[in-house]
DNA sequence: ATAAACTTTCAGAAATAATTGAAAGTTTAA
DNA sequence: TTAAACTTTCAATTATTTCTGAAAGTTTAT
Protein backbone atom coordinates (compact mmCIF):
# COMPACT_ATOMS: atom_id res chain seq x y z
CA UNK A 1 0.00 0.00 0.00
CA UNK A 2 1.20 3.43 -0.87
CA UNK A 3 1.83 6.12 2.21
CA UNK A 4 -1.25 8.66 0.34
CA UNK A 5 -4.18 5.51 1.05
CA UNK A 6 -2.54 4.16 4.24
CA UNK A 7 -2.66 7.92 5.53
CA UNK A 8 -6.32 8.00 4.19
CA UNK A 9 -7.08 4.81 5.70
CA UNK A 10 -5.90 5.48 9.45
CA UNK A 11 -7.42 8.94 9.43
CA UNK A 12 -10.57 7.27 8.99
CA UNK A 13 -10.26 4.49 11.37
CA UNK A 14 -9.12 7.04 13.74
CA UNK A 15 -12.39 8.95 13.35
CA UNK A 16 -14.44 6.28 13.51
CA UNK A 17 -12.83 5.11 16.80
CA UNK A 18 -13.16 8.52 17.87
CA UNK A 19 -16.80 8.26 17.42
CA UNK A 20 -17.66 5.27 19.12
CA UNK A 21 -15.86 7.37 22.30
CA UNK A 22 -18.50 9.89 22.12
CA UNK A 23 -15.77 12.19 20.35
CA UNK A 24 -16.28 14.40 17.47
CA UNK A 25 -14.99 12.38 14.75
CA UNK A 26 -13.60 15.64 13.11
CA UNK A 27 -11.56 16.13 16.10
CA UNK A 28 -10.11 12.79 16.41
CA UNK A 29 -9.19 12.47 12.17
CA UNK A 30 -7.35 16.10 13.04
CA UNK A 31 -5.68 14.45 15.68
CA UNK A 32 -5.02 11.38 13.55
CA UNK A 33 -3.39 13.76 10.64
CA UNK A 34 -0.98 15.59 13.37
CA UNK A 35 -0.45 12.54 14.69
CA UNK A 36 1.42 10.87 11.30
CA UNK A 37 2.56 14.77 10.61
CA UNK A 38 6.55 14.95 10.87
CA UNK A 39 5.87 18.28 11.33
CA UNK A 40 3.51 21.07 12.34
CA UNK A 41 0.40 22.00 10.11
CA UNK A 42 -1.76 24.78 9.97
CA UNK A 43 -5.37 25.52 9.74
CA UNK A 44 -5.37 25.75 5.48
CA UNK A 45 -3.48 22.46 5.86
CA UNK A 46 -5.64 20.51 8.17
CA UNK A 47 -8.44 22.75 5.44
CA UNK A 48 -7.42 21.09 2.72
CA UNK A 49 -6.21 17.32 3.79
CA UNK A 50 -9.26 16.69 5.47
CA UNK A 51 -11.93 18.77 3.57
CA UNK A 52 -13.34 20.62 6.12
CA UNK A 53 -14.27 24.19 6.59
CA UNK A 54 -12.24 26.63 8.75
CA UNK A 55 -14.45 27.19 11.44
CA UNK A 56 -14.50 23.18 11.58
CA UNK A 57 -10.75 22.96 11.74
CA UNK A 58 -10.56 26.16 13.81
CA UNK A 59 -13.00 24.77 16.82
CA UNK A 60 -11.25 20.94 17.03
CA UNK A 61 -8.28 22.23 16.79
CA UNK A 62 -9.22 24.64 19.77
CA UNK A 63 -10.63 20.93 21.27
CA UNK A 64 -7.60 19.41 21.31
CA UNK A 65 -5.63 22.08 22.52
CA UNK A 66 -8.34 22.31 25.36
CA UNK A 67 -7.27 18.01 26.29
CA UNK A 68 -3.95 18.83 25.84
CA UNK A 69 -3.22 16.59 22.52
CA UNK A 70 -1.70 18.95 20.32
CA UNK A 71 0.41 22.03 20.67
CA UNK A 72 0.88 25.29 19.08
CA UNK A 73 4.54 25.92 17.23
CA UNK A 74 5.67 29.24 16.18
CA UNK A 75 7.52 29.53 13.07
CA UNK A 76 9.74 31.95 12.93
CA UNK A 77 8.89 34.44 10.55
CA UNK A 78 5.25 33.62 9.77
CA UNK A 79 2.56 34.54 11.69
CA UNK A 80 0.61 31.32 11.11
CA UNK A 81 -0.01 29.27 13.90
CA UNK A 82 1.56 25.95 13.60
CA UNK A 83 -0.26 22.98 15.39
CA UNK A 84 2.17 19.68 16.39
CA UNK A 85 0.96 16.50 18.37
CA UNK A 86 2.15 14.96 21.42
CA UNK A 87 3.85 11.95 19.74
CA UNK A 88 4.53 9.83 22.67
CA UNK A 89 1.56 7.12 23.03
CA UNK A 90 1.88 6.19 26.74
CA UNK A 91 1.29 10.21 27.02
CA UNK A 92 -1.42 10.41 24.66
CA UNK A 93 -2.68 7.63 26.61
CA UNK A 94 -2.47 9.24 29.73
CA UNK A 95 -4.06 12.68 28.53
CA UNK A 96 -7.61 10.99 27.55
CA UNK A 97 -7.26 8.84 30.67
CA UNK A 98 -7.29 12.11 32.67
CA UNK A 99 -9.61 13.25 30.43
CA UNK A 100 -12.20 10.76 30.72
CA UNK A 101 -12.51 9.92 34.13
CA UNK A 102 -12.92 14.11 34.88
CA UNK A 103 -15.92 13.71 32.35
CA UNK A 104 -17.09 10.05 33.10
CA UNK A 105 -15.91 8.75 36.48
CA UNK A 106 -16.24 11.91 38.98
CA UNK A 107 -19.31 12.91 37.58
CA UNK A 108 -21.22 9.70 38.31
CA UNK A 109 -19.48 9.10 41.68
CA UNK A 110 -20.45 12.20 43.14
CA UNK A 111 -24.45 11.26 41.88
CA UNK A 112 -24.17 7.61 43.52
CA UNK A 113 -22.46 9.08 46.69
CA UNK A 114 -25.27 11.47 46.89
CA UNK A 115 -27.53 8.50 46.51
CA UNK A 116 -26.36 6.15 49.13
CA UNK A 117 -28.82 7.27 51.80
CA UNK A 118 -32.22 7.39 51.61
CA UNK A 119 -35.02 7.53 53.39
CA UNK A 120 -37.84 4.64 53.57
CA UNK A 121 -38.18 1.23 55.16
CA UNK A 122 -34.95 -0.66 54.46
CA UNK A 123 -37.38 -3.96 55.06
CA UNK A 124 -38.63 -2.87 51.89
CA UNK A 125 -37.80 -4.48 48.77
CA UNK A 126 -37.78 -1.78 46.47
CA UNK A 127 -35.22 0.59 49.10
CA UNK A 128 -33.13 -2.80 49.77
CA UNK A 129 -32.88 -3.61 45.87
CA UNK A 130 -31.77 0.60 45.30
CA UNK A 131 -29.49 0.47 48.22
CA UNK A 132 -27.95 -2.14 47.28
CA UNK A 133 -27.25 -1.51 43.88
CA UNK A 134 -26.51 2.05 44.17
CA UNK A 135 -23.91 0.22 47.35
CA UNK A 136 -22.17 -1.90 44.58
CA UNK A 137 -21.87 0.15 41.85
CA UNK A 138 -19.90 3.53 43.86
CA UNK A 139 -17.82 1.17 45.36
CA UNK A 140 -17.08 -0.23 41.69
CA UNK A 141 -16.67 2.79 40.09
CA UNK A 142 -14.67 4.31 43.12
CA UNK A 143 -12.21 1.10 42.61
CA UNK A 144 -11.85 2.15 38.74
CA UNK A 145 -11.20 5.98 39.63
CA UNK A 146 -8.38 4.62 42.28
CA UNK A 147 -7.20 2.74 39.14
CA UNK A 148 -7.25 5.48 36.53
CA UNK A 149 -5.26 7.30 39.36
CA UNK A 150 -2.62 4.88 39.70
CA UNK A 151 -2.05 4.79 36.28
CA UNK A 152 -1.90 8.29 35.69
CA UNK A 153 1.12 8.53 37.89
CA UNK A 154 3.13 5.10 36.76
CA UNK A 155 5.52 4.62 34.01
CA UNK A 156 4.23 3.16 31.17
CA UNK A 157 6.96 -0.03 30.86
CA UNK A 158 6.21 -0.84 34.85
CA UNK A 159 2.03 -0.65 34.19
CA UNK A 160 2.25 -2.74 30.80
CA UNK A 161 4.68 -5.14 32.42
CA UNK A 162 2.89 -5.67 36.16
CA UNK A 163 -0.32 -5.93 34.21
CA UNK A 164 0.91 -8.63 31.57
CA UNK A 165 3.15 -10.19 33.68
CA UNK A 166 -0.11 -11.56 35.65
CA UNK A 167 -1.27 -13.08 32.51
CA UNK A 168 1.17 -15.85 32.63
CA UNK B 1 -34.12 11.80 49.52
CA UNK B 2 -36.65 9.66 48.78
CA UNK B 3 -36.85 6.52 46.22
CA UNK B 4 -38.98 8.20 43.47
CA UNK B 5 -36.52 10.98 43.15
CA UNK B 6 -33.33 8.96 43.84
CA UNK B 7 -34.37 6.44 41.28
CA UNK B 8 -34.89 9.50 38.21
CA UNK B 9 -31.61 10.80 39.36
CA UNK B 10 -29.79 7.78 39.14
CA UNK B 11 -31.92 6.40 35.75
CA UNK B 12 -31.03 10.23 34.43
CA UNK B 13 -26.95 9.62 35.66
CA UNK B 14 -27.09 6.52 33.52
CA UNK B 15 -28.32 7.64 30.87
CA UNK B 16 -25.60 10.78 30.52
CA UNK B 17 -22.94 8.48 31.30
CA UNK B 18 -24.18 6.09 28.41
CA UNK B 19 -24.15 8.71 25.60
CA UNK B 20 -21.01 9.84 26.90
CA UNK B 21 -20.21 6.40 26.05
CA UNK B 22 -21.51 6.04 22.68
CA UNK B 23 -24.29 4.06 24.02
CA UNK B 24 -27.51 4.95 23.58
CA UNK B 25 -29.34 7.04 25.83
CA UNK B 26 -32.33 5.25 26.10
CA UNK B 27 -30.87 1.81 26.28
CA UNK B 28 -28.75 2.95 29.05
CA UNK B 29 -31.95 4.60 31.16
CA UNK B 30 -33.45 1.38 30.77
CA UNK B 31 -30.57 -0.78 32.09
CA UNK B 32 -30.49 1.68 34.65
CA UNK B 33 -34.50 0.71 35.32
CA UNK B 34 -33.91 -3.04 35.72
CA UNK B 35 -30.74 -2.56 37.38
CA UNK B 36 -33.02 -1.26 40.84
CA UNK B 37 -35.76 -2.98 40.03
CA UNK B 38 -36.10 -6.08 42.70
CA UNK B 39 -38.14 -7.68 40.28
CA UNK B 40 -38.58 -8.28 36.39
CA UNK B 41 -40.54 -6.11 34.59
CA UNK B 42 -42.45 -5.63 31.27
CA UNK B 43 -42.19 -3.41 28.07
CA UNK B 44 -44.98 -1.45 29.29
CA UNK B 45 -43.42 -0.73 32.83
CA UNK B 46 -40.52 0.42 30.61
CA UNK B 47 -42.70 2.24 28.56
CA UNK B 48 -44.56 4.03 31.52
CA UNK B 49 -41.42 4.77 34.06
CA UNK B 50 -39.45 6.51 31.09
CA UNK B 51 -42.03 7.64 29.12
CA UNK B 52 -41.18 6.14 25.83
CA UNK B 53 -42.58 4.68 23.06
CA UNK B 54 -43.25 0.81 22.28
CA UNK B 55 -40.72 0.49 19.68
CA UNK B 56 -38.13 2.42 21.33
CA UNK B 57 -38.78 0.12 24.43
CA UNK B 58 -38.88 -3.00 22.35
CA UNK B 59 -35.13 -2.33 20.34
CA UNK B 60 -33.61 -1.02 23.52
CA UNK B 61 -34.35 -4.04 25.45
CA UNK B 62 -33.50 -6.10 22.29
CA UNK B 63 -30.10 -4.60 22.33
CA UNK B 64 -29.67 -4.94 25.95
CA UNK B 65 -30.64 -8.65 25.65
CA UNK B 66 -27.93 -9.06 23.05
CA UNK B 67 -25.09 -7.47 25.10
CA UNK B 68 -26.76 -10.36 27.74
CA UNK B 69 -26.89 -7.31 30.43
CA UNK B 70 -30.41 -8.46 30.88
CA UNK B 71 -32.73 -11.74 30.64
CA UNK B 72 -36.10 -12.74 29.82
CA UNK B 73 -37.97 -14.08 32.53
CA UNK B 74 -41.11 -15.87 31.77
CA UNK B 75 -43.93 -15.30 34.37
CA UNK B 76 -45.77 -18.59 34.97
CA UNK B 77 -49.63 -18.05 33.72
CA UNK B 78 -48.50 -14.96 31.71
CA UNK B 79 -47.86 -14.48 28.51
CA UNK B 80 -45.81 -11.30 28.82
CA UNK B 81 -42.05 -11.22 28.45
CA UNK B 82 -40.23 -9.85 31.01
CA UNK B 83 -36.72 -8.74 31.94
CA UNK B 84 -34.34 -8.48 34.81
CA UNK B 85 -31.06 -7.42 34.56
CA UNK B 86 -27.91 -9.56 35.59
CA UNK B 87 -26.95 -7.61 39.01
CA UNK B 88 -23.80 -8.61 39.31
CA UNK B 89 -21.09 -5.73 39.57
CA UNK B 90 -18.37 -7.50 38.02
CA UNK B 91 -20.14 -9.52 35.95
CA UNK B 92 -21.96 -6.23 33.91
CA UNK B 93 -18.08 -4.69 34.08
CA UNK B 94 -16.59 -7.83 31.89
CA UNK B 95 -19.95 -7.75 29.74
CA UNK B 96 -18.93 -4.36 28.88
CA UNK B 97 -15.50 -4.39 28.63
CA UNK B 98 -16.05 -7.58 26.29
CA UNK B 99 -18.42 -5.83 24.06
CA UNK B 100 -16.27 -2.40 23.73
CA UNK B 101 -13.52 -4.64 23.22
CA UNK B 102 -14.91 -6.28 20.17
CA UNK B 103 -16.39 -3.17 18.84
CA UNK B 104 -13.48 -0.51 19.53
CA UNK B 105 -10.21 -2.19 20.33
CA UNK B 106 -10.36 -5.40 17.62
CA UNK B 107 -11.49 -3.14 14.91
CA UNK B 108 -8.98 -0.80 15.36
CA UNK B 109 -6.03 -3.01 15.77
CA UNK B 110 -6.94 -5.07 12.33
CA UNK B 111 -6.62 -1.16 10.63
CA UNK B 112 -2.93 -1.20 12.44
CA UNK B 113 -1.79 -4.07 11.76
CA UNK B 114 -3.09 -3.86 7.96
CA UNK B 115 -0.80 -0.19 7.56
CA UNK B 116 1.97 -1.54 9.15
CA UNK B 117 4.24 -2.11 6.43
CA UNK B 118 3.59 0.56 3.53
CA UNK B 119 5.57 0.84 0.27
CA UNK B 120 7.88 4.02 0.03
CA UNK B 121 11.73 5.32 1.03
CA UNK B 122 12.16 4.59 4.68
CA UNK B 123 14.32 8.03 4.54
CA UNK B 124 11.78 9.73 3.60
CA UNK B 125 10.47 11.67 6.78
CA UNK B 126 6.80 11.30 6.25
CA UNK B 127 7.07 7.72 5.50
CA UNK B 128 9.37 7.40 8.57
CA UNK B 129 6.81 9.15 10.89
CA UNK B 130 3.84 7.08 9.75
CA UNK B 131 5.30 3.69 10.41
CA UNK B 132 6.85 5.13 13.89
CA UNK B 133 3.25 6.07 14.68
CA UNK B 134 1.30 3.18 13.49
CA UNK B 135 4.14 0.82 15.27
CA UNK B 136 4.17 2.61 18.51
CA UNK B 137 0.05 2.62 18.42
CA UNK B 138 -0.33 -1.18 17.03
CA UNK B 139 2.12 -2.18 20.44
CA UNK B 140 0.13 -0.36 22.41
CA UNK B 141 -3.29 -1.05 21.77
CA UNK B 142 -2.02 -4.54 21.09
CA UNK B 143 -1.40 -4.44 25.31
CA UNK B 144 -4.82 -2.34 26.13
CA UNK B 145 -6.27 -6.02 24.44
CA UNK B 146 -4.24 -8.44 25.87
CA UNK B 147 -5.09 -6.33 29.53
CA UNK B 148 -8.81 -6.69 28.56
CA UNK B 149 -8.48 -10.42 28.10
CA UNK B 150 -7.25 -10.58 31.66
CA UNK B 151 -9.78 -8.75 33.21
CA UNK B 152 -11.91 -10.86 31.54
CA UNK B 153 -10.64 -13.87 33.06
CA UNK B 154 -10.06 -12.64 36.53
CA UNK B 155 -11.92 -12.53 39.28
CA UNK B 156 -12.54 -9.36 40.74
CA UNK B 157 -11.23 -9.93 44.07
CA UNK B 158 -7.93 -10.83 42.75
CA UNK B 159 -8.23 -8.26 40.01
CA UNK B 160 -8.77 -5.54 42.22
CA UNK B 161 -6.89 -6.66 45.04
CA UNK B 162 -3.76 -6.50 42.71
CA UNK B 163 -4.46 -3.37 41.08
CA UNK B 164 -5.31 -1.31 44.29
CA UNK B 165 -2.39 -3.04 45.85
CA UNK B 166 -0.01 -0.91 43.17
CA UNK B 167 -0.94 2.20 44.19
CA UNK B 168 0.14 1.94 48.43
C1' DA C 1 -3.16 55.04 11.77
C1' DT C 2 -4.30 51.40 8.67
C1' DA C 3 -4.29 47.56 5.99
C1' DA C 4 -3.05 42.94 5.47
C1' DA C 5 -2.78 38.49 7.73
C1' DC C 6 -4.66 35.69 10.51
C1' DT C 7 -8.18 33.71 14.15
C1' DT C 8 -12.65 33.31 16.22
C1' DT C 9 -17.53 33.34 16.40
C1' DC C 10 -22.07 31.99 15.44
C1' DA C 11 -26.65 31.77 12.99
C1' DG C 12 -28.38 28.93 9.76
C1' DA C 13 -27.89 24.57 6.98
C1' DA C 14 -26.84 19.84 6.66
C1' DA C 15 -26.07 15.43 8.41
C1' DT C 16 -26.89 11.94 11.73
C1' DA C 17 -29.28 9.58 15.30
C1' DA C 18 -33.22 8.49 17.96
C1' DT C 19 -38.14 8.02 18.46
C1' DT C 20 -42.88 7.35 17.45
C1' DG C 21 -46.93 4.71 16.50
C1' DA C 22 -49.58 2.16 13.69
C1' DA C 23 -49.55 -1.86 10.89
C1' DA C 24 -47.78 -6.36 10.23
C1' DG C 25 -46.26 -10.47 12.28
C1' DT C 26 -46.34 -14.13 15.75
C1' DT C 27 -47.91 -17.02 19.43
C1' DT C 28 -51.26 -19.06 22.40
C1' DA C 29 -55.67 -20.59 24.33
C1' DA C 30 -59.91 -22.28 23.61
C1' DT D 1 -59.86 -22.06 13.29
C1' DT D 2 -59.81 -17.67 15.08
C1' DA D 3 -59.38 -13.99 17.90
C1' DA D 4 -57.00 -12.02 21.59
C1' DA D 5 -52.50 -11.08 23.49
C1' DC D 6 -48.37 -9.92 22.66
C1' DT D 7 -43.91 -8.60 19.87
C1' DT D 8 -41.56 -6.70 15.98
C1' DT D 9 -40.86 -3.70 12.18
C1' DC D 10 -40.27 0.45 9.71
C1' DA D 11 -41.53 4.84 7.22
C1' DA D 12 -42.12 9.21 8.76
C1' DT D 13 -41.12 12.55 12.23
C1' DT D 14 -38.43 14.81 15.72
C1' DA D 15 -34.31 15.77 18.21
C1' DT D 16 -29.48 16.29 18.43
C1' DT D 17 -25.08 17.03 16.76
C1' DT D 18 -21.95 18.76 13.58
C1' DC D 19 -20.49 21.80 9.93
C1' DT D 20 -20.27 25.83 7.01
C1' DG D 21 -18.85 30.27 5.65
C1' DA D 22 -19.13 34.93 5.97
C1' DA D 23 -18.64 38.55 9.19
C1' DA D 24 -16.48 40.25 13.21
C1' DG D 25 -12.47 40.34 15.94
C1' DT D 26 -7.49 40.48 16.73
C1' DT D 27 -2.69 41.06 15.92
C1' DT D 28 1.29 42.69 13.52
C1' DA D 29 4.13 45.29 10.25
C1' DT D 30 4.86 49.46 8.22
Amino acid sequence: MNLTDAKKQFIQAWGTLGSEWGINRTMAQVHALLLISPNALCTEDIMEQLNVSRGNANMNLRELMNWTLINKELVPGDRKEYFIAVKDIWEIARIIARERKRREIEPVLKVLNGLKVIEGDQKDKEVKAFTETVNNLSNFVGKMDKSVDMMLKADENWFFGTILKMIK
